[in-house]
DNA sequence: GGCAGATATTTCAAACCCAAAATATTTATG
DNA sequence: CATAAATATTTTGGGTTTGAAATATCTGCC
């Protein structure tokens, strides 16, 4: 018995539109929803509050848990964007006074992008106020279903993982 | 015992950085990790095996499912994109033959976007090549899983909703 | 009819984003 | 040492994205 059922077996390539891949595709689509219309809010109070943008908070971000800074190609792997990309918003964080590129020792192909007194003390006021939004905006979201939510979503980051986590 | 917790008490407004704000913004992090993930994979798969656009197969995608078209406003609040970004998906789109601008009888300011026969074809083959993908970036989801993260965005989406769903 | 305000869309400037090519530098190998 | 391959970053070209301003049109009110 048992000859019919499909439990355990690896899926089958030819299977398309099952009502799992279905279920998958309809969870992709409410996370892509959930995404926007958060990055959406997010963005205008930046805009708003703070005139800046979302790309250049989250350099920020990412500095200011690497103290003694980061190179351009760690940043854009960190964020998950290319690197020409970055370039062009560190450019706008060095004019606005926030950021330094500081040359490496034995490498002058590379440089290393630190915070400045400026960007630090300023990042570090706005987190607080960015934290508060996004708690607001997840106000729904119980202890509980937060945990499931990370839960969840670690699985698929680490099952799609490139190079490393 | 038991004096310092603070389970079941109601949310303090002044108490920033409370454990469960940091849970959400852990939450949200990580939504944005997954979906930037899974749009970069998406991205280059479209690039690559369909040479498109991510935006293009999306605008394709809204208008499959509304046959008789849809004003360029209501693409863009399906979207969830501004207006002005669908005029030039939408003038691509045009260009390549896939749908075709149909003045509205009585409205000479609206436009109805519509498939073309082509554009009909074209996104009916790529759908399901589509869904196989997304289905395969998420193997890892188990239905249960699927079902309680579908149902936990649902609950941050309603939340934030501006409009309606 | 005339006209103020609302609505639908496009245009515009600035920023972001990617992939690929170009540049500069370092490392490894003969 | 020479030089091919690897590495780090910037530049480039095409596309996407937003918010605001500009256009065109419609609706309601006098």
């Amino acid at each position: 018995m048992n000859m019919n059922k499909t439990e355990g077996l690896p899926e089958q390539a030819g299977n398309e539109t099952s009502d799992l891949s279905k279920a998958r595709l309809r969870a992709w689509l409410q996370i892509l929803k959930v995404s926007r219309k958060i990055e959406g809010e997010l963005r205008e109070k930046m805009r708003l509050e703070f005139n800046t943008t979302l790309p250049r908070f989250d350099v920020l971000a990412a500095l200011y848990r690497e103290r003694d800074g980061m190179r351009m190609s760690a940043l854009s792997k960190s964020l998950m964007v290319s690197n020409g990309n970055v370039t062009g918003i560190v450019d706008r964080l060095v004019t606005e006074g926030l950021v330094v590129r500081v040359p490496v020792e034995n490498d002058r192909r590379a440089s290393i992008v630190q915070l400045t007194e400026a960007g630090e003390k300023d990042f570090a006021e706005r987190a607080l106020v960015h934290e508060g939004w996004v708690s607001e905006l997840f106000s729904d979201l119980s202890p509980g279903d937060a945990d499931a939510l990370i839960r969840i979503l670690r699985n698929i980051s680490h099952h799609n993982e490139a190079p490393h986590d």
